[in-house]
DNA sequence: CCCGCTATTTACTTCAGAGTAAAAAGATTG
DNA sequence: CAATCTTTTTACTCTGAAGTAAATAGCGGG
């Protein structure tokens, strides 16, 4: 019997996974997939895999399709195992959703600090972050982790939720400000300027598709380029 | 007994609306709202107004909290009527969404007509959709109409509201494309260009309140300007 | 090769919320 | 003020998907 108390902790792991179109009619039991059958590991650390593998193939579903749009049976279906295995390593969806909701904070840290730590001004640090979380988001965890449903969370989470992602906006338009202030970004409205990236990044998971036009690190680098235009300092003008 | 097939020509009278909060309980039966109770109409007039109405309730919840996330039940609660009713107006609730992807394709097709319609460079018309649209998204019918729940509408409806979208995002690229020809608008790729700017856009649908700290109006210039920033060709620079 | 633990399945229950039927309440008109 | 049409309600049904119970298959050690 395996303990299911909260484990968010699995953030491990590289799983190879082909975004999955839907399908009308659910394929019955496919082959296992990827860490199903990865064998060689410890008993724990195969619980570890298995279950960062779910929690992954629903962030990419997730993100896709849409937290209601996807059921667990589906998230079962494309693991080649049925639903209630799932429950075998989460409580229920909520957890999923939550688990999806701390990688997409830590993301978000892992960039925040990266860019915080580097000197230069502000600008370039503002722009620094920027690529370096669209790098993250397209990369290993895949388009997976920026979410929205935030509503679908058992209230106690949410605010975790929601206060990492505050601290995270509010970080991010400190580094604004101190850019306006040093003169490398011009006069923009910080908390503005933060919606106003972040909804292209929040929507940039929806399509992205990293065999499509553009991988992920091309992404990265206009996403940040855009910023970077949009808000720099020139010499003749406000 | 009234008609229900496809009517969405509804679009009309603006109704005073304030955006709602989720309520853990329903608050049973409050007093009717709006159009519900304003009289002196003929019938048609006044069966076009409620049918509206609902739209537009449904559409400022379906933005603010997601599709999913918005009960029949709850939009009923907020007119001040019971589920059922509802159900004289629109033969279900895809039909509703339907209505709402429809105001949004014809905003945004309102927006682009008046931008192509301009004098001037790519750069100034494109900048110009972008106001305009954000104006009309944030005005009468509120942060109301961009929504992103294609997947739950009918093959036959989403075929017609997708080939809407992508006709706004051809002539949207187009403009871009254009801008660049001319030397307004700096070498970027006009498709991702209009991904990066709506997804912005989609966004603020969800966060946006017009009694925030700015109004449509001031959304409409701040974002504008933003890709504007991004976007426009320098003397100095590729 | 049997025991006990891990992992997964089959076969359910449950529930919220979409949708419907039929009765009731409101209008409008002769 | 009855007759009839419009609108809304009460009281349901139905369904999809979350979640659970209990049986079963697989595995590692003794």
């Amino acid at each position: 019997m395996h303990r299911i108390e909260p484990r968010a902790d699995c953030l491990s792991l590289p799983v190879l996974v082909i975004a999955g179109r839907r399908e009308t009619t659910l394929p019955a039991r496919p082959r296992k997939a990827d860490a199903w059958k990865d064998a060689g590991q410890s008993r724990d650390e195969q619980f570890a895999a298995k279950r960062a593998a779910l929690i992954r193939k629903a962030a990419r579903a997730f993100s896709a399709r849409g937290f209601y749009n996807t059921s667990l049976d589906d998230i079962a279906a494309e693991l080649g195992v049925t639903k209630p295995a799932l429950y075998y390593y989460v409580k229920n969806k909520e957890e999923i959703l939550y688990a999806c909701h701390l990688i997409s904070n830590e993301l978000g840290t892992q960039a925040m600090t990266f860019a915080e730590s580097l000197p230069g001004c502000g600008l370039d640090r503002v722009v620094a972050l920027a690529r370096r979380y669209v790098e993250l988001l397209t990369g290993e965890f895949g388009a997976s982790a920026v979410l929205m449903e935030f509503d679908a969370l058992q209230p106690e989470n949410k605010k975790t939720i929601v206060a990492g992602r505050n601290r995270f906006d509010r970080r991010f338009r400190s580094l604004i400000a101190k850019g306006v202030e040093d003169g490398s970004i011009r006069k923009v409205d910080p908390k503005l300027t933060v919606f106003f990236f972040m909804g292209s990044v929040n929507w940039m998971t929806r399509w992205f598709r990293p065999d499509g036009t553009f991988n992920g690190q091309e992404m990265a680098d206009r996403f940040a380029d855009y910023l970077q235009e949009s808000i720099k300092a020139r010499s003749n003008q406000t």
